[in-house]
DNA sequence: TTATTATTGCGACTTAGTTGCAATAATAAG
DNA sequence: CTTATTATTGCAACTAAGTCGCAATAATAA
């Protein structure tokens, strides 16, 4: 199964790429001005994820949120996303955290992904709140 | 808005506390055997977590789980729930982790909620695997 | 230029969770 | 104890996110 070079994929991940924000499909879609098909935006992106171009995180509102792996540990060839992500109740963008973490696991356990998501409100919309 | 004592709600509390597990709707659907009705179940789960009774869950497929507040820090009355979660993917069953973690948000941040969820396979199903 | 097959778009579908509403039942009032 | 109040329940309908089958399209290879 040989990718190929398409439209979608490049605008896609183009999008993905002019920003440090973890983005909603919904935010994707807005951004590609509805070009590009709703199932194919999310085979593309789970796509970009087997390829390790892109991570996905899921809100605390159960979203699936996609980010260009900028930042990412890559410890032999593998892929690690063991940063948090913070989301803004108010604007709703998700940012990735710098903060690598490192869980100890209970003997025996394995580990293959990690979620980690922060909820509340960004300086800006803090400010505002009051 | 005041509380009353229902059979749902001990019945569901009930199995909440039997188990140091995070149960998802349908797990704790199949524990009450049916007796109770799936949006009611959703309300009642909905109103423990308002009243700080149990903490909600997000696993990275979306799905919410659940699971009764035995070792959740009360500073100043305030529930923290700062803790990981751990996902098996192959039995289904996640489990608080004691572990604390306090990240280092960006200054005039705000934080209002924390979801940590690390999926793999738990020791169990670690040595079954091969 | 043609053949192969990955990718797309469309629509239908699934699954998790929510909501409106009438019926039920826990508590308060008399 | 009886009645009134209203929180809670059950049901059915709904919503929203994401997936899937399939025929049409379009990259790449031949």
């Amino acid at each position: 199964m040989k990718r190929r070079n398409t439209q979608a994929q490049t605008d896609i991940l183009n999008v993905l790429k002019a920003t440090d924000r973890a983005l909603s499909h919904e935010q994707l879609q807005a951004e590609l001005e509805a070009k590009v098909d709703r199932a194919t935006i999310y085979r593309v992106l789970n796509r970009f994820c087997e390829d390790g171009l892109v991570h996905k995180v899921m809100d605390d509102d159960g979203k699936q949120h996609f980010a260009y792996c900028a930042g990412c540990d890559k410890p032999n060839n593998k892929h690690q996303h063991n940063h948090f992500h913070f989301k803004c109740r108010k604007c709703g963008t998700v940012e990735c955290l710098q903060h690598k973490v490192h869980i100890p696991l209970p003997e025996g356990y394995v580990v293959t992904d990690f979620n980690g998501m922060i909820s509340g409100y960004c300086k800006k919309c803090a400010e505002e709140q009051q």
